[in-house]
RNA sequence: GCCGUGGUGGUGGAGUUGGUAGACACGAGGGACUUAAAAUCCCUUGGUAGAAAUACCGCGCGGGUUCAAAUCCCGCCCGCGGCACCA
């Protein structure tokens, strides 16, 4: 008899990955007799490093999804691919010398493997990876729609430049304010990048929230980012200049109280306001401004600075004299970047302390005490309440003076509603090599960006000789003059090619629709592919994704459906996400700490099914777990039973039906059928693992021990497939129907009933289930134990919640 | 700081339309088998007291609502994810 570790050790799983792949059962074509599936995970980025034990949770988890789904008889499709553009693999190259493409080619062959050997459903013969020109083609393609239909534009933005290295840098690549490789300086520099309109489609993202089955947290995380507010747009006029300055409010209820203006340092207006003997003290601080992060700049802890430019603004409503200030923690593009100043906004109110500006009240709270503080400026009050100094709408409350106000100076014309939104508009240039070339040629005849035309696309990237971004701030492309210099495509004439490349994020931005005709040349996608497999069914990712992936992705495919191209509005009609992997300590696995763990380690001893089987097992999918390979021992046991139980259902004594198994047998069918759906995949399993041990007492006959292989095929599919193979079958046991439970085993004829006297639980009885109310209190009541407690007091009260417990209050 | 999320035995966790806290698993202790070890099987295992029955305590901390709170409300503390050029 062999045992599971000879199958193990005779490499059974790998026997049968291969027999899948022959057969080819996990390939999909677009069957229209039977419903479809799509299940998709985030594609992984191929590091050098390989795959690590945390990748392996999202994929386990949609690959049982989907088996399940198969064998429920859906047609499915669990696609696969690799987002393959990025900054380590450069980083690699620039310190190796390697071509980068030459390097991801390794990286996606060893991820391939290792995936392979974890023996995921996915169809292989739709894999893609960004990175191939016959994939990016259709990115650079879908770039060019943008530009077509007026959602791309150039802007000055500012990018991170480390001084020292003479390049760009990624956020990532700033730790604690200096370059993440020399510690060198880093400041702000204005660049010329692509932008991708994303705000225009604000309040589309925002409404089809409502129509898709997320997450709630997901929902919440994606408004807050998008965050729509209603307020009001009031101008100043300045004194000496014809200029006003433009700001947005949500709280117009505090005008009469604006003493000061503050605005970004980077706001246009600053440098010609600024008097010439505040100069000195406003450059020094709008350099220093340049030289911290959004994040800086905002933290409400540290103190607050400005500088004042020596000029002054008039307040509508009340006719002050505002001094105009800048400070940091006023944000450029955000609003307008300036804001009205006064004491009752937190920030406003400590630097008005700090610098002694003059500060005034316009609403009141309700409270006494608190209003006593107030008044005296002790503390902020920046909660609504009631208008005080504030001509005609003194008395009214915060929400009702707002509207009247706008009303009001709309008429003198220094104000309009306005709504205003959080989200801005999407850098899309990377002054980096690594990325999709960006398929815009500038023609100083023409005097205007040319699209690359769709039959020279894609276009390709050179080789290039070195890696690093060049120290003017281009990409490394720009100095590839043979390929920069360039015909205009429109009118013949000399062109520079666009020397920026795209963003990773834009490989991933539309990714799932190739999946559905991945060797389209003529498309991205046919019409029929497109209609047939509609919406991503279920999208599951991380908690990590769940702002700008999601949302960006999101946008990409509401463009596509507006300008007619694919046929749903949002991609994905269910999004759930889970938590990451942490190693043994609770810490993030990476490779500078040491401590992550590889699957090849791990499948090597104990096997890909038990690896798949103890990730799904480790805590809820939801929420961080922290890896334990004793864990894994445990759960290698349990499928150890299972293979060991193949000789007790068929040898001679078999075991006889046993209703008291059956009906276990049922409770589990329901439990794993229901918690698959609800990513309960640890309570699935600890409840197989409960029925194996009731098993072990009680017997299983041969056709409950199949129908127990058939609800761990999702989670372990090789050790299953073999023992179906050796109870006699020669069908896959993917392609079997899903167990259904039958009700009447579900239910019980006695249960146990709770008595709790005083809220304290003090006896227990077994009862009949269809038992009376009377029956039930009188039973209780008449127990020793609640005897003990009742004797010699009122019994004020007796309740009894059916099905669970009788509660005696005394 | 802002947005989101979590905190339950020695450990991972179960249990949330309020209703028997600790399922399942790891670890630990004891036993069987073995010349021995490994593997396997059986028993015990939240804390304190007790031979036991049982009692008291116990779900981050402090209050509250309720016959009844891990679950609901208020106020804190701590961890994790995101914050727009990591993917």
């Amino acid at each position: 008899m062999t045992t599971y570790n000879d199958f193990l050790a005779k490499k059974g799983e790998k026997k049968w990955q291969e027999k899948w792949e022959d057969n080819k059962i996990y390939e999909v074509t677009e069957d229209k007799d039977k419903e479809k599936f799509l299940g998709l995970i985030e594609f992984p980025y191929p590091s050098g490093a390989g795959l690590h034990v945390g990748h392996p949770r999202p994929f386990t988890a949609m690959d049982v999804i989907c088996r399940k789904k198969r064998m429920e008889g859906k047609n499915v499709l669990y696609p696969i691919g690799f987002d393959a553009f990025g900054l380590p693999t450069e980083n690699f190259a620039i310190k190796t010398g390697r071509q980068p493409a030459e390097v991801t080619k390794e990286n996606i062959e060893n991820f391939t493997r290792q995936l392979k050997m974890l023996g995921y459903s996915f169809d292989w013969s739709r894999a893609v990876d960004t990175t191939d020109p016959k994939y990016f083609k259709w990115t650079q393609w879908i770039f060019l729609q943008f530009v077509k239909h007026g959602l791309a534009y150039k802007k000055n933005v500012p990018i991170n430049w480390c001084l020292s290295c003479k390049i760009g840098l990624a956020n990532e690549e700033i730790v604690n304010g200096a370059c993440e490789r020399c510690g060198g300086e880093v400041e702000k520099r204005n660049k010329a990048q692509w932008m991708l309109s994303i705000t225009k489609y604000a309040d589309k993202l925002l409404k089809g929230l409502d129509d898709v089955d997320f997450v709630e947290r997901a929902k919440t995380q994606q408004r807050n980012w998008i965050g729509k507010s209603e307020g009001a747009e009031l101008d100043f006029s300045i004194e000496g200049h014809e200029e006003k300055i433009s700001v947005y409010t949500t709280r117009i209820d505090t005008v009469f109280s604006g003493t000061f203006i503050i605005l970004a340092p980077e706001h246009p207006l600053v440098k010609k306001i600024t008097l010439s003997e505040q100069k000195n003290e406003i450059d020094l601080y709008i350099k220093k401004a340049s030289t911290k992060s959004d994040l800086e700049r905002t933290e409400l802890q540290k103190e607050k600075t400005a500088a004042f430019t020596g000029s002054y603004a008039i307040n509508p409503a009340t006719g002050d004299r505002m001094p105009i200030w800048i400070a940091d923690f006023v944000l450029a593009h955000y609003g307008t970047g300036a804001v009205f100043a006064d004491a009752h906004d937190e920030r406003d109110f400590e630097l008005a302390k700090i610098y002694n500006i003059p500060l005034k009240l316009s609403v009141r709270p309700k409270d006494d005490v608190l209003w006593g503080q107030v008044k005296n400026f002790e503390v902020c009050y920046p909660e609504k309440g009631i208008l005080i100094n504030s001509l005609q709408f003194d008395g009214l409350s915060s929400d009702e003076a707002m509207p009247k106000i706008i009303d009001w100076l709309a008429e003198k014309g220094v104000a309009k509603k306005q709504v205003n939104f959080r989200l801005r508009d999407w850098v899309f240039s990377r002054q980096r090599y690594w990325g999709e070339p960006i398929p815009l040629v500038w023609c100083d005849a023409c005097n205007e960006w040319v699209a690359v035309p769709d039959e020279e696309l894609p276009l390709e990237l050179p080789k290039v000789e070195k890696y690093e971004p060049t120290d003017t701030g281009e990409s490394p492309l720009a100095a590839m003059t043979d390929w920069v210099n360039t015909k205009c495509p429109k009118c013949g004439g000399a062109g520079k090619r666009e020397t920026d490349t795209m963003p990773n994020w834009a490989g991933s931005s539309w990714y799932w629709l190739r999946y559905m005709d991945p060797h389209n040349d003529e498309a991205f996608a046919s019409k029929e592919a497109l209609n047939y497999w509609g919406q991503v069914d279920w999208y599951n990712g991380g908690m990590e994704h769940t702002v700008l992936h999601l949302l960006y992705s999101r946008f990409w495919n509401q463009f596509l459906h507006k300008i007619g191209e694919v046929p749903h509005s949002e991609p994905y009609k269910k999004r759930t996400s889970h938590g990451m992997i942490l190693a043994e300590g609770g810490e993030k696995m990476s490779k500078s700490k040491g401590n992550v763990v590889n699957p090849d380690d791990m499948v090597a001893e104990f096997g890909a099914d038990a690896l798949r089987t103890y990730i799904m097992f480790m805590g809820p999918f939801d929420q961080d777990a922290e890896w334990n390979t004793k864990g894994l021992v445990g759960v290698k046991r349990f499928l150890d039973r299972i293979w060991n139980l193949k000789t007790v259902v068929c040898s001679e004594q078999a075991c006889l039906f046993n209703e008291k198994v059956e009906s276990e047998l049922h409770k589990t069918i329901k439990k794993v059928t229901e918690d698959i759906e609800d990513l309960g995949f640890n309570t699935a399993i600890a409840r197989m693992m409960e029925f194996v041990n009731f098993v072990q007492k009680n017997g299983i006959t041969k056709d409950q021990y199949e129908i127990l292989l058939k609800l761990l095929s999702p989670f372990a599919p090789h050790m299953t497939e073999d023992i179906w193979a050796s109870l006699g079958y020669d069908t896959s046991i993917t392609l079997e129907s899903w167990p259904k439970y039958d009700e009447k085993f579900l239910v019980e004829d006695t249960i146990t009933l709770a008595v709790q006297v005083n809220g304290k639980l003090r006896a227990t009885i077994e009862v009949a289930a269809d038992i009376s109310e009377d029956d039930v209190k009188e039973l209780a009541l008449g127990h020793e134990n609640v005897l003990k407690w009742v004797e010699g007091k009122d019994v004020k009260k007796v309740i009894y919640v059916k099905g669970r417990l009788v509660s005696v209050v005394v």
